[in-house]
DNA sequence: AGAATAGTGTCTCTCAGACATTATTTG
DNA sequence: CAAATAATGTCTGAGAGACACTATTCT
């Protein structure tokens, strides 16, 4: 009968400063690099809540997207027999604290050396943020509740690594249908923004197209 | 220090009589119903390699399409703590054998019952093949080597079980470039058919646009 | 008034989708 | 030559992408 140790790990994404970021933590084991936070799953939890429990010193659970993105299970990935389930997290910036311990986050352009094959799970989960972006609106998951379009679009550059047009990304986001206006503005310099959010009662169905191909 | 029991299980999918089959092996625990067929994970294999070797009896490995799905992992799913690895493969006409053991081919049109949560797992299962037909030109993976596009088109009407257009079939089939034709033609009634096969340089590039939403 | 940011509409071109006829072989 | 299946091209409408100016607020 054959028992294996299980873990989980999450890649978890934020923005910060118009960088993105990942939340890694010191190798215990390699000096000098970092690690996807993690932990090992306990007997009576699920797997999403064991990812979420990774995460718990740095971002509130309930306020994160959390997704299943692979499972790494190769003998030879680490010295003894591990297999990890590897979640995928979008933290909004209301939902970041700051708690105690060693993890940190890191800009995305500048990434400290990564132990085992983190490096490789990490590039992985930032494909997948994309192709999320380019087919749904979910770019909204890393912004605060309320939000602008600006920012919104904002968000969609950093992460897209390119700079799109106004009045195309505006028109498709609105037509996506996934975000609707509230009624309050944001002023600040310059002419007062409105606010949108995510609509809750959203179709979570899958767009046939792209939006940003 | 926490292990758990590592199971692979695999959704199989192949064609048969103008039918879309899965294989299914009946339920040690549950009678009159069947299962997924599974395996342990031993120490030493990777979780692919379990995944084909649970396949083994009746479908060979280097010709089936093989990718993972999803891990299953929740506590209260199955008896004792239990995890599992669930892979997703494709079974060309050429790469079925008719082994020894329990297994047996059932039509997803008129599925057995199935016994924990198998059927919501086939389900998902079948969806993804859905998706993968219609962004790309997976569907060769269920045939011969080389096939006809009527073939092909055939594939496609009854894995989406809808009839489609000839013409655009065609057309967007072969500008996604993923298939070619060979020098042979197969003959038998009415005019004969030009053989196509994959491309093995083929990229595997994402396609932008579905090929049939 | 000037600076800063928000917000809006049109045109063109490409591509998806609908559609019917001709071509080649076998019996 | 009849039956069967393979193969092929065009038109139309919708949507993607390029593009520049007006509106509102603050200092």
């Amino acid at each position: 009968m054959s028992f294996v140790r299980l873990n989980v790990h999450v890649v978890v994404f934020r923005l910060h400063e118009d960088a993105l970021q990942a939340l890694l933590t010191p190798s215990t084991e390699q000096p000098e690099h970092w690690e996807l936070p993690g932990r090992a799953v306990t007997a009576d939890e699920s797997l999403e809540d064991a990812a979420a429990l990774a995460l718990a010193s740095r971002v509130l659970r309930d306020e994160a997207y959390l997704e299943q993105l692979y499972t790494y299970g190769d003998p030879q990935r680490t010295p003894q027999r591990l297999v990890s389930v590897v979640y995928f997290a979008l933290a909004p910036a209301d939902a970041i604290r700051d708690g105690p311990g060693p993890e940190a986050w890191h800009s995305i352009q500048s990434l400290p050396p990564l132990a085992y094959d983190h490096a490789d799970i990490l590039a992985y989960a930032l494909r997948r943020l994309r192709y999320k972006l380019e087919y749904s609106a979910a770019g909204f998951q890393l912004l605060p509740d309320e939000f602008t379009l600006s920012q919104l679009q904002h968000t969609y550059e950093i992460v897209l690594g390119e700079s799109l047009d106004k009045r195309n990304f505006r028109r498709r986001i609105l037509e996506a249908g996934i975000i609707e206006p509230t009624p309050h503005v944001r002023s600040g310099e310059g002419r007062p923004a409105r606010l949108y959010r995510y609509r809750p009662d959203a179709v979570a169905e899958v767009k046939a197209r792209r939006l940003f191909p």
